[in-house]
RNA sequence: GUGGGCGUAGCUCAGCUGGUUAGAGCUCUGGAUUGUGAUUCCAGAGGUCGUGGGUUCGAGUCCCAUCGUCCACCCCA
């Protein structure tokens, strides 16, 4: 029997590697843009961090954490997101008292679930968090730091969803009533709605069911729960994205499955990855700090599935900066092979960016030529006898740039720094 | 956890109502061209037909189980 990769947990390959260091490469430069530091976690936390942040009775932590006792004893997850660990580090290292924080974290996620299409059970997110900033302005600029990662990336049909929670307390308070409004009509609730009614009742009022609909239709509206300067924060965070000219869509039936939001919630949805359309999604959450032991401080941030970006990449025919090899170099002989030895690294010394393969494991000139080739190399450099002799190498384009030509070996460096512009 | 599709060469797949020695394309290696790739031609290598059981004179093909994988539900990045 082979041993595999575990069930929703993927290899990438060399070939698929570019499109991972370009998503990295790019969001580090976006984040570093907007001032957000880079924080590094442990991908293990106690589980106690993820009952209490992310909610003792959401999906995340009831069926999908892999949980696990230490040798110690000490009850240990896989961290199921990244916004938990965030806040628990800041708090154990004094950043988030009496000041503002910007930082961003990513790395891998786990979650038990059934492996589909854009969902895995190892995924990768990107996680930015802004602290301290009670104001709508944190919230937009958040939102716009997506915005302008999906500009950089040159991605394009997003539709942005928005909607506030409003406090916990008018959460609350519309929560109780929604509940015992449903509770009145349960009976000609479908059967996943009366399960949802007191898991997740706001999700009832997404259901697709024309019973539950018509009942969904008289149901408590969080909107008139919500008070004044929740309201107001949200039309400032409407502005602030309307300034920017980040078209948005207010969709009311929007609820997050984590239970720490407060105000604001968005999502960056598309339609082109299948039934997984959510490729970034975040909020605020203003009591999830104090909620962790920390001080009384404000969050808002957002987590994005890199797969999920990475496949939409795919879809879209982004443009990728490649790490193919620009030169390759083909040696046969025992002088030859010396010389294009030092040769090789002495244009590496010269050129630090160079991306050049020696041939090794011997091999006639066709061969050599013929993985210089699929190497995707622009230049072949072939040193043989004759080159050895010399003291020259040929230099030949393996794109249609002309035939091949003899250049003196102190002139190759010369040569390919003008043409690869080095 | 529930439902459906699919497991045949490294990859993508064909293989009829069960019937001789399981095929193709791509890739790889070698040759045509003593040292010139990508095009062309020739040759070669590469298979426990996912696994186990059953039916049958005979199973890649039918049945059962199991594992894997993909898609969808639930939920989520």
């Amino acid at each position: 029997m082979k041993i595999q990769s575990v069930r929703g947990m993927n290899d990438v390959l060399p070939a698929d590697s570019a499109a991972w260091q370009h998503v990295h490469a790019v969001a580090a430069q976006v984040f570093a843009a907007y001032g957000y530091g880079e924080l590094r976690l442990p991908v293990v936390e106690r589980t106690e961090l993820f009952k209490r942040a992310v909610g003792e009775v959401t999906d995340v932590v009831e069926k999908e954490m892999y949980s696990f006792e230490d040798r110690g004893g000490e009850a240990l997850s896989l961290r199921p997101e990244l916004t938990a660990g965030v806040v628990r580090a800041g708090i154990e290292h004094g950043i988030l008292f009496n000041q503002q924080q910007r930082v961003w974290c990513t790395g891998p996620v786990f979650r038990y679930e059934r492996p589909q299409a854009g969902r895995y059970r190892q995924f990768h997110q990107l996680d930015v968090e802004a602290f301290g900033i009670a104001t709508p302005d944190a919230d937009v600029e958040v939102i716009a730091i997506a915005a302008q990662l999906w500009k950089r990336l040159g991605l394009s049909g997003f539709e942005l969803q928005i909607n506030t929670l409003g406090t916990p307390g008018c959460r609350a308070k519309h929560r109780a009533a929604l509940i015992a409004y449903l509770e009145q009509h349960e009976a000609g609730l479908d059967e996943d709605a009366q399960r949802r009614l007191h898991s997740n009742p706001l999700r009832v009022l997404d259901s697709k069911v024309p019973a539950t609909q018509a009942i969904v239709e008289g149901a408590p509206k969080l909107l008139d729960y919500l008070d004044e300067a929740s309201i107001a924060h949200f039309d400032a965070v409407k502005a602030g994205l309307d300034a920017l000219g980040i078209a948005f869509r207010v969709n009311p039936r929007l609820v997050r499955g984590l239970d720490y939001y407060t105000h604001t919630v968005f999502e960056w949805v598309t339609d082109q990855l299948g039934a997984q359309g959510t490729v970034c999604a975040g909020g605020r959450y203003d009591g999830l700090v104090e909620q962790l032991g920390g001080p009384k401080t404000t969050g808002v941030g957002f987590g994005l599935g890199i797969e999920r970006l990475i496949l939409l990449m795919g879809v879209q025919q982004v443009a990728v900066t490649s790490n193919a090899p620009q030169v390759y170099i083909c040696r046969m002989g025992a002088a030859a092979e010396v010389q294009a030895l030092q040769l090789a690294e002495a244009l590496r010394d010269q050129f630090p960016t160079l991306r050049l393969v020696l041939n090794a494991g011997g091999g006639s000139l066709k061969s050599q030529l013929k993985r210089a080739d699929q190497s995707g190399a622009r230049y072949a450099l072939v040193i043989g006898d004759d080159e050895a002799a010399a003291g020259s190498v040929q230099v030949k384009s393996l794109r249609g740039e002309g035939d091949a030509f003899p250049c003196p070996r102190s002139d190759v460096a010369a040569e390919l720094g003008s043409r690869l512009a080095l």
